[in-house]
DNA sequence: CGCACATTTTGAATCGATTCATGAAGGGAT
DNA sequence: ATCCCTTCATGAATCGATTCAAAATGTGCG
């Protein structure tokens, strides 16, 4: 292993590390004739700052972790990128770990993250059993802030639509075109966000009188969708209308009713989650309920500096937004 | 800050140092007694390692980083789920960097992942003036094997899909389906996979006599798809199908065809390239191209550890795989 | 009892960058 | 020439874990 140090380039330099250090982080401090015969060394040798170093010294990395249910779903995707600009122009660097809705997979990415001493996380934590662990990280002096998650009565910050309403809106646009039967796909139940919008699907459905059949599924993604549909279409007295739990799933039902035959919305309506880009250009454009994404992790980035910055003094803020009915054709079928 | 380093374990264990550390690495070389006094001390103080002072020493990281062009496409999350099992059992740990076909935030992610010491590497460049960069990366004994990069003249390991043979695949079933007039959409032209499909493209129909219109896109995603329908639908003389160089930019394609009430695939049809799940799923189901994604990154990753087990001695491989039509709905009309 | 040998534990050296008290050098004013 | 200031450069101490030669302790056997 040939890694030059500082120590090689002061030496080919002929100055003192001290002084190389002082080049890279307060070049002012250096004269120029000194300054321009140390980048002349640095280019010469190929130097490259060794940042474990640097993170040993100075206690803390400058990573940002983002830690998300499902990195293939583009929700999160899109709300990474609206969190990166942000960390980016503070000088963070951004790390996606994806917990595959497995408490286990978060666990050992937290467990690393916190050995890593990252600059701060967000986090949608998988579920309630998350909790223990995000309050040892909070501890340890972690700052951290909840994504998409209810702004309950953690002692965090956080960023959250609100999924119960979320599930009143799809409930009420399903009640609205006379479906009296519904199905609720998804799950699994322990996933606060899956909770959340069934509790709105249901306190409508109770009140319009209509019929709630719930598929729980265990994870949220295509095969979900699909099964789901493979279930139901089973039953003697099938629903007239789905509500998924996200996009992804409404996306794999509409597979699979297409698939066999059932045509989409007059036999069967479906609604999504999420809006994301796919479900306009679907097999039948997909009625959803929109989050705003980038504008979550933007937001959740904002909070995260702030704490930061304002240090043990710090009140947590929740910030919650409203989500909104996007009707499309998987839906327009008036019963 | 209250971090409890290793020091404050010894003292309240009543050992050295060295022996906290042994009980942290090599538990059979401490007596059965000490460890647990020791593992009782770590549990009271909660301590957690200090990643950085250990990849000091070891002068290594244990990150293996992913760098992608794109991570909200789902072609390369797949690539990055079918690596990580083998990095993850290797005792490593994924990171994912998003180049967002940028040159330049590729650049900052390479900097940044070599001042970290990664242990290796998996990467699409951008296009060819990445070649530098890698090139330094290499020279500072970083592993890496090129993803999806077309086994070329190289000198580093990589997997790739023969992408001209997928053009031709592509061409070669619009040919046989009739067309004789049809469009490329993709870009920009620097992307070797989309130069690699027009040029397999291009192979058949001149052999075929088919024209070829190109329409060049600023990236490859849904918006380039729509963008490019918009422009084509203003020419006299419109191709009656489309290739698209990957499945965003043909469901993006497909979505405005539909919203200008072109049917697919009677007045246009369209293949797309990857075959996402998104693919069956879409308005019309798409005709598309399909890569062994997730065995692209298992060949990726173990590659990586070959050269990283073999160390200097290493010879390089290259290994290719070969892409397979799906024909769906998209293309289904005879001319 | 003494010696050889196996089992544990120790603690100093090391990795590479940063920091900061200290000192050197140069300039200006008196 | 002297003193004061400013501007630069220095190098030892530090962060925390790992390593390894050496020491300490224990065991068995003649």
């Amino acid at each position: 292993m040939t890694t030059t140090s500082m120590k090689d380039v002061a030496r080919a330099a002929g100055v003192s590390v001290g002084t190389v250090s002082n080049v890279l982080n307060r070049p002012d401090a250096v004269a120029e004739e000194t300054r321009s015969r140390v980048q002349a060394a640095i280019a010469e040798l190929g130097y490259v700052r060794n940042d474990s170093a640097r993170q040993l010294r100075a206690g803390r990395s400058r990573t940002v972790a983002v830690v998300v249910l499902d990195v293939a779903n583009p929700f999160f995707t899109d709300v990474v990128r609206g969190a990166e600009p942000l960390i980016e122009s503070a000088g963070g660097v951004v790390t996606v770990c994806d917990s595959g809705e497995d408490v286990r997979r978060e666990r050992r990415h937290l467990e690393i993250l916190e050995e890593q001493r990252v600059l701060g996380l967000l986090i949608t934590p998988v579920d309630d059993t998350s909790a223990s662990w995000i309050e040892r990280l909070s501890g340890h002096d972690i700052p951290l802030v909840l994504v998409d998650r209810g702004a309950g009565r953690h002692p965090h910050c956080s960023v959250a639509v609100d999924d119960v309403h979320g599930g009143r809106l799809a409930a009420q646009h399903l009640a609205d075109r006379g479906h009296t039967r519904i199905a609720f796909v998804g799950g699994p139940a322990s996933i606060p966000q899956v909770a959340d919008r069934l509790a709105g699907c249901r306190e409508v459905c109770d009140e319009a009188g209509v019929a709630l059949e719930v598929f729980t599924t265990a994870g949220l993604n295509f095969a979900a969708g699909r099964e789901a549909v493979e279930q139901m279409l089973g039953l003697a007295e099938r629903p007239t209308a789905m509500f998924c739990a996200n996009d992804l799933v409404a996306l794999g039902a509409l597979q699979a009713l297409t698939m066999h035959g059932v045509k989409v919305p007059q036999e069967c309506a479906i609604i999504g989650y999420d809006d994301i880009d796919f479900a306009a250009a679907a097999a039948v454009p997909l009625s959803s309920i929109r989050q705003p994404r980038s504008q979550l992790g933007r937001t959740a980035a904002q909070l995260l500096f702030d704490e930061i910055g304002e240090g043990a003094g710090h009140t947590h803020r929740n910030v919650v937004f409203q989500p909104e009915l996007v009707a499309r054709a998987s839906t327009s079928q008036e019963l």
